[in-house]
DNA sequence: CCCCCCCC
């Protein structure tokens, strides 16, 4: 009955898990270095976002062999195709990869050494790969991409974006191709960016202004004669810092246009030339800046890259109209926040229901004050949420006005009362803005909305939409979650992992429950029913709910972890009402649940927290949610893991 | 060359 493969996970933890510990000691976060979303800064909150290195097929196709920056870099691409192409001279048979990298699509061979990989079906059709090294052959004018090492990143079951043949090189750096448009662009998942394929019609001929204007996504560290037209739609104060390297001052703006944003800073006396010259909402052409690689744990921008502003960088404001880039959101309402994890970038618009004063706040990280303002923010799902302002925006924000509409772009998910939204310094706000979201929620407010009342999200409000997901990349084992203090103060609270049922506490399994949707308060027995205190209602009969109180183990040691209704629901698949009725009726069967319950292993998210409960100070950890293991998923995600090391 | 994104 039981198939070899759900025994293994019934098998013992301490078993189970030592598997698991050697596959995991042997790839130190190996997952989390390759396929998660946060490494890539794409915004999407998906487990499983692949980010393909969009303009290497640009790169390859315009090489020379003396660009060692292509052949240096590692390049992200899916393959379209593999074909065992025909060998004349009795040597190893050779492969033919169609390789996209989401904008274009181009040839490349696979080196012999790898063969292997497609004999062993390592590598398929739509696999997402890293190009670790590859050389390329110049024949006559043409170019032979080949692919020497590789690393497999998943295998996926189709086309990621809308690749176009790329076009044969030899064309001025092969700009300009009609069909390399971008895939649909938005603001928190834009397209991966094409290498320059955009070009501006006819570019006013400015002194000193040289190269073509280059769509932002385009910008990297192999061109160098590029000019772009771009928002600055952040500007942030001057920061001055002072450290044992040194001391300074700098300023970072945001720029924005139809393809992308990046992030560009200036230090020092470029402060003084450019802090006054650019303005936020404004639009310049600025070239000569160089193109670093960006720090990803420092950027919350969805770029590679980022400028740095230097001595001879040029900055000249734009006065045309036409064409000129705005800011492009991707709303969440504010009710489906809940499904977005902490931490999470999102665009938000809501009416400004309420605005604080500023307030000063003492960092004690920094140990220095930061001007604060929080805002209540209210939108059509009839939710609200608290969105904080520091700094400058918070001193800035204009209070004269009443319930404005406001749209945030690139602000931080926060769990404060359940969920809460902070600005970055990155992050923008425009009040009042064109769009026609901004429209409809005025209409909204003006005729119906300011009357109304709104729900916030809770902590308490666990399994619904504002629990937290079950997070693969924020996976801790159990003794680590206690080594690391979670739940202490200053440690953080929130953690997944994945654990097999060891006990279940038998007593006070549930509690009688007022049977009011969404009330869950306990009822009393009195003479003639059930009494509500917070309904003020009698009721014939209660509903049970469960209170869980479980241990379960993983392979580095175990837990006890509470859990509410849907926690008990999950692990015997019955309601409360449903368990207490066999229990009553047969006690061998109710113990028999009980027992079946245990050995199963789930994923968990749960939250640790500091409670005192009669003058004993310790850590409990509450399930916010549960999931069942779909054990394809798993195994997929452990082959996948291997192989990416394997490969290597 | 910064790199903190804060607090309840």
């Amino acid at each position: 009955m039981c198939g070899g493969f759900v025994c293994g996970y019934k098998r013992k933890p301490e078993e189970v898990t030592e598997e698991r510990s050697r596959i995991t000691g042997s790839f130190p976060n190996a997952l989390s270095h390759t396929v998660t979303p946060t490494h890539f800064r794409t915004h999407t909150t998906t487990a499983m976002t692949y980010q393909l290195s969009a303009g290497s097929c640009r790169l390859f196709q315009t090489c020379t062999p003396e660009d060692a920056d292509v052949f240096n870099t590692e390049h992200t691409v899916q393959f379209l195709s593999i074909k065992k192409v025909g060998n004349t001279n009795n040597g190893p048979d050779r492969y033919r990869i169609i390789m996209s990298d989401g904008v274009h699509y181009m040839q490349a061979m696979l080196a012999t050494q790898l063969n292997q990989l497609v004999q062993d079906n390592v590598i398929t059709k739509c696999t997402v790969a890293t190009i670790e090294k590859l050389t390329c052959n110049y024949v006559q004018d043409k170019r032979l991409i080949i692919i020497l090492a590789l690393r497999v990143l998943a295998h996926t079951t189709e086309k990621i974006g809308d690749p176009q043949q790329i076009e044969p090189a030899g064309n001025d750096q092969g700009i300009n191709s009609p069909g390399a448009n971008q895939a649909a662009s938005t603001s928190t998942t834009p397209a991966p960016g094409a290498a320059p394929v955009q070009r501006q019609q006819a570019p006013p001929p400015k002194p000193g202004r040289t190269g073509n204007i280059y769509p932002i996504e385009g910008l990297s560290p192999y061109q160098n004669n590029w000019t772009i037209k771009a928002r600055v739609t952040q500007k942030s104060d001057i920061k001055t810092w002072s450290n044992n390297r040194g001391e300074g001052k700098l300023f970072n703006v945001t720029l924005m246009d139809d393809s992308g944003e990046i992030r560009g800073t200036a230090f020092n006396t470029v402060v003084d030339e450019l802090y006054p010259k650019l303005e936020e909402g404004k639009v310049y052409y600025i070239s000569k800046a160089r193109v670093n690689l960006a720090k990803k744990k420092f950027s919350n921008l969805n770029n590679d890259y980022e400028l740095g502003f230097e001595r001879n960088t040029e900055v000249e404001e734009c006065h045309e109209v036409t064409n000129v880039p705005t800011v492009k959101y991707n709303f969440v309402p504010l009710d489906a926040l809940g499904e977005l994890n902490k931490d999470a970038l999102c665009d938000v618009i809501g009416i400004v229901k309420e605005a604080s004063e500023v307030t000063q706040v003492t960092s004690a990280k920094l140990n220095r004050q930061i001007p604060k303002r929080e805002l209540t923010l209210v939108d059509r799902s009839g939710f609200s949420v608290r969105m904080t302002l520091w700094g400058k925006q918070a001193e800035q924000y204009n209070e004269s006005e009443t319930t404005p509409v406001i749209a945030f772009k690139g602000v931080k998910v926060g769990d404060f009362g359940g969920r809460s939204l902070s600005m970055f310094s990155s992050s923008t706000m425009q009040v009042n803005p064109d769009i026609e979201e901004c429209f409809l929620l005025r209409g909204w407010y003006d005729s119906s909305g300011a009357e109304q009342t709104f729900k916030a999200h809770s902590i308490s409000n666990t399994g619904g939409s504002s629990s937290f997901g079950f997070n693969r990349t924020d996976m801790h084992s159990l003794e680590e979650v206690k080594q690391a203090g979670y739940g202490m103060p200053e440690k953080p609270e929130q953690f997944s992992a994945r654990a097999t049922i060891m006990h279940i506490r038998s007593e006070n399994i549930s509690y009688p429950a007022c049977p009011t949707s969404g009330c869950n308060k306990k009822v009393i027995q009195i003479s003639d029913g059930w009494r509500c205190e917070k309904c003020n209602q009698v009721f014939p009969a209660p509903e049970h709910r469960y209170i869980i109180s479980m241990a379960v183990a993983d392979y580095s040691g175990q837990a006890w972890l509470q859990g509410f209704n849907e926690v008990g629901v999950e692990v015997f698949g019955m309601t409360a009402n449903e368990l207490l009725e066999i229990r009553d009726r047969d006690i061998a069967e109710y113990n028999a649940i009980m027992h079946k319950a245990n050995c199963n292993t789930f994923n968990f998210s749960c939250r640790a927290k500091q409670d005192t409960y009669q003058d004993t100070t310790r850590i409990r950890y509450g399930i916010s949610r549960m999931l069942p293991i779909d054990y394809k998923e798993e195994a997929t995600i452990l082959r996948d893991l291997l192989y990416s090391q394997w490969a290597r």
